[in-house]
DNA sequence: AATTAAATTTCGCCT
DNA sequence: AGGCGAAGTTTAATT
């Protein structure tokens, strides 16, 4: 009881539009928070004793059990038990639809779609905690390798570039996605490098245009240029041609693993001192 | 700092055994709540604005922002993003140890892996929700059909036996795991049906007999008698012939695409009542 | 321990 | 919207 009373506290007090705590709610606590939760697409999450049913492209039975619920501010649902990386059941987002109900200390949250036509129901009947809160998260997710990554393995191994080829110098570039690489090929020419993590575009192309023109103004040596990228979009192909440019393709994916082997040691030095 | 007093309260008074909950703890706090968990094998869910780093199979890094960490006893990682059904990172379960550190205000909880060698490190800066568990957790999981499911699909759907063939009557056996039907073939045999959710052994197939044996007393009319499974252990085959019964194979599976369809049209009255 | 196949696969990309 | 292919796939079954 005095938990409860420091939890409606809490939710009165701190940040009461960002964040809601109940520990060992009753039925009627939590199904007030479930709701507004879901209908504000916070994220949810319950946790207690429960048992849940589905049928879809499925049809499962779980019986009753302590266990995480956790519902997405798209719709998600995930129910997670105490072991295993996978969900024991789960929902993925789409044109959901959730039903609450209380009956006889019994929280139902039940999920519905329709394409595919399923539905998942959660039945507690014991909460110890039910969380909410809108999840603030612009933050990138990269991954095998964002653009320092490629940048980085070009300079760890040159010769994803071609055979022979030798770093001079190399930039980095703040600016709308570039990184410069400057180096030798094995017949001596000078080379200019971009590096793009996603398809090279116009943009591109034009910007390693302006750089040659710079430098060429500066040396007498022949100056390539070449755009490294997974990719490189429809029409700037014959751009590129015409600006006496070149492309080279360079998987992100395989820069990531030149750059794993090399840190793959540290972790093999982390299991040595162990 | 009144809510970081009632947590601390909380958790003095209630199970504390069983149960932390902390509100906007300080790194401090958290910190001590996440290495008795993770060392006691909890569950564990930290909220809060993090970012995590993962080298392994393959190289990712995603930035700063509000996620969900969940830490499960068998050592599974989770870290969930506002939307998605899959985890924006993961560790399954395997032979991973977990570093904990707190430094400069940011709690950084780190798991690495031997096979496939693999690292996932999450750092955060702001924790709005510290939660940890022991999960008791004993219900069953069934996937397609419960061993009713093939009785009611039976029922539902008599020729799943065989062509012809019609229930009289059926009766459900709450003895370990056996039920019986009760029907009449197309030729007008009396037909005895013993179901199994599971690979049909010596045991079933004696009671079986035993049964026969009672319902022949009682009649002059041929008597069958079926054993309805997904499979019929080894050597059972034989005495299956030798007692003169038989073997039905049947899908818990398809059981249960029977019953869904006959579901799935609740599913559709529930969208035309919307 | 390594390999294969299935999954309520999910997810992105392309037509 | 449907189809195809990849995934840090995971997981269970099989060799």
């Amino acid at each position: 009881m005095l938990i409860r009373l420091l939890n409606l506290l809490a939710n009165a007090v701190d940040k009461p539009e960002l964040l809601t705590v109940l520990v060992d709610p009753n039925v009627g606590e939590a199904e007030t928070i479930v709701r507004n939760a879901l209908v504000q697409r916070k994220m949810l999450i319950v946790v207690g004793r429960c048992w849940v049913r589905y049928v879809g492209r499925a049809t499962s039975k779980l019986e009753k059990g302590e266990r995480i619920l956790m519902v997405k501010a798209d719709g998600s649902v995930l129910v997670h038990r105490a072991t295993g990386y996978e969900p024991v059941n789960w929902m993925p987002s789409g044109d959901t639809v959730f039903q609450v109900g209380a009956k006889d200390d019994v929280l139902e949250i039940r999920a519905v779609r329709r394409k595919p036509a399923e539905s998942v129901a959660v039945s507690f009947d014991m909460i110890s905690l039910v969380f909410s809160s809108k999840l603030a998260d612009a933050g990138e997710f990269s991954l095998h390798a964002s653009e320092e990554d490629m940048h980085n393995a070009l300079l760890l191994k040159p010769q994803l570039l071609e055979e022979g080829f030798k770093v001079i110098s190399y930039e980095k570039k703040v600016e709308p996605g570039f990184v410069d690489v400057y180096g030798i090929d094995k017949t001596g020419r000078l080379v200019v490098v971009e590096v793009k993590r996603k398809t090279a575009g116009k943009d591109a192309v034009l910007q390693l245009a302006k750089y040659i023109e710079a430098v060429r103004t500066r040396t007498d040596r022949q100056v390539r240029g070449i755009i490294v990228a997974p990719s490189i979009a429809k029409g700037v192909q014959r751009m590129l041609v015409a600006l006496g440019l070149e492309f080279k393709y360079l998987d992100p994916k395989k820069c990531a693993e030149t750059l794993r082997k090399a840190k793959t040691k540290k972790l093999a030095e982390f299991f040595d001192e162990e």
